[in-house]
DNA sequence: TAGGCCATCTGGTCCT
DNA sequence: AGGACCAGATGGCCTA
């Protein structure tokens, strides 16, 4: 585990001292700060977990470092911006392979993105669902 | 050694 | 009341 603040433990508000509150409000604010301390450092992780999956599927052309976060948002826009323009431009001008890319195109719309992640579970595929639709909504290319 | 990035703690706010 | 989410603060690690 990454080391933590040196003036701060898990025993959570340390400066506070136990003063005029009864011995036992404090053990219970404790409880609950240390309650709330793991619960953040496990939606962090799940966070970072996200991250690393992004990761894994964003181009890093000639990068052997590891993407920061702010990096990796920004070239998954990047990314999915360039993917949506390639398609739509393929599909206006491409006659020989309109079937074929048709199928490319509607498995990339926002309602499909299911046919290109796993979930592992349905509430991780709710908000992933929510997130994304947001996303394209936000930064749609319009053609 | 300075700056960037990150993990963790913490208190506030919103929601169920 | 308690959990989820967020942003600010802080300190550690790493690299140029």
């Amino acid at each position: 585990m990454k080391s933590r603040r040196a003036s701060c433990t898990d025993s959570g508000s340390e400066s506070s001292e136990p003063d005029s509150k009864s011995p036992e409000k404090y053990e219970t604010a404790t409880r609950r700060r240390m309650a709330a301390n793991a619960r953040e450092r496990k939606r962090m992780q799940g966070l970072n977990t996200a991250f690393d999956r992004l990761r894994k599927v964003v181009p890093q052309w000639g990068q052997d470092k590891k993407l920061s976060k702010y990096e990796t948002l920004q070239m998954a826009l990047s990314y999915i911006m360039a993917l949506n323009r390639i398609l739509t431009d393929a599909r206006r001008h491409t006659a020989p392979h309109r079937q074929w890319l048709d199928l490319q195109f509607d498995c990339v719309q926002p309602e499909n993105y299911s046919c290109l992640m796993t979930y592992d579970s349905p509430a991780e595929q709710d908000y992933i669902h929510s997130s994304f639709s947001y996303q394209f909504d936000s930064h749609q290319v319009h053609a």
